[in-house]
DNA sequence: ATGCCGCACCACGTGCGA
């Protein structure tokens, strides 16, 4: 089974882009993030052409996650359950693939910064930590009802100093502060798995790598994508890798896709 | 200290992002 997810900044400015990547990985599951449009303007007939159903949370200009699926798929929770979001940054769906039932959820978590591009008056910081907070009891219920979990997207966390380029930038960053690194080992602790550091314990894995000052040249990425596994898929997991080149290519987001390959 | 780029939209400027 393979599953993609990708922060797409805009699938309709990307459409192209995308139905090439579903036509070079033809992946089973791809979770999208900021999709950037309202529901009835996905492009729903393009995913479908390539065989996809879609299932959609939008929103006007800002964030927005969908997940597109080969197999039946059935909607399971739009935003986090106990958690009022004005904003859309979770959809969860159920499929079955070879006699296993799948759990797969579509996460943008709160960047957290405020306009000043810090912590700044901390408003933001709130929210984001709120939000994890939900999604930690949200995980904590998933894994009663479920074995086979999947959440992936874009955590907005950098979990360590080899996770980034440069730590000095974000001392005072959401991205990187404590609390946030701290709420989201909270959920390893649960038992999920980060794919790519479970598979690749030592490597560089940047997922993301600024538009402005040469990030991608100099290779200033950092990774903040993520798929979190329960147990028996983290030991099913075959392969992690991002697609650097999708990121290298014309008109890219400035998030590259991740690809997981887990065991049927 | 800010903009650097790139997106959407109350669109030729502004808000947002990481």
């Amino acid at each position: 089974m393979k599953i993609l997810t990708y922060n797409i900044n805009s699938v309709n400015a990307r459409i192209d882009g995308l139905l090439n990547l579903l036509k070079k990985e033809n992946p089973d599951v791809v979770l999208l993030q900021e999709i950037k449009t309202e529901t009835k303007n996905f492009p729903f007939f393009e995913v479908e052409s390539l065989g996809y159903q879609a299932e959609v949370l939008g929103e006007k200009s800002y964030n927005g996650v969908a997940v597109l699926c080969k197999h039946k798929m059935t909607l399971k929770e739009k935003n986090l359950p106990n958690f009022t979001d004005e904003h859309s940054r979770y959809l969860e769906v159920e499929f079955v693939k070879e006699q296993n039932k799948y759990c797969v959820a579509s996460l943008y978590l709160p960047n957290g910064n405020s306009s000043t591009g810090d912590i700044g008056n901390k408003e933001k910081l709130r929210y984001k930590l709120e939000f994890m907070d939900a999604l930690y009891a949200h995980l904590q219920n998933l894994k009663n009802t479920y074995e086979n979990i999947i959440i992936g997207g874009d955590f907005n966390v950098i979990l360590s100093e080899a996770d980034v380029y440069d730590t000095k930038p974000f001392i005072n960053n959401a991205l990187y502060v404590k609390e946030v690194k701290d709420k989201l080992k909270s959920m390893f602790y649960l038992g999920y798995y980060d794919a790519y550091r479970t598979k690749y314990p030592n490597q560089i894995g940047y997922t993301f790598w600024d538009y402005t000052q040469n990030a991608l040249l100099q290779d200033n990425g950092m990774r903040i994508d993520y798929f979190l596994l329960s147990p028996k898929l983290a030991d099913k997991l075959k392969e992690v890798s991002v697609d650097k080149e999708t990121r290298k290519s014309a008109k890219p987001s400035d998030h590259a896709p991740l690809i997981a390959e887990i065991e049927e």
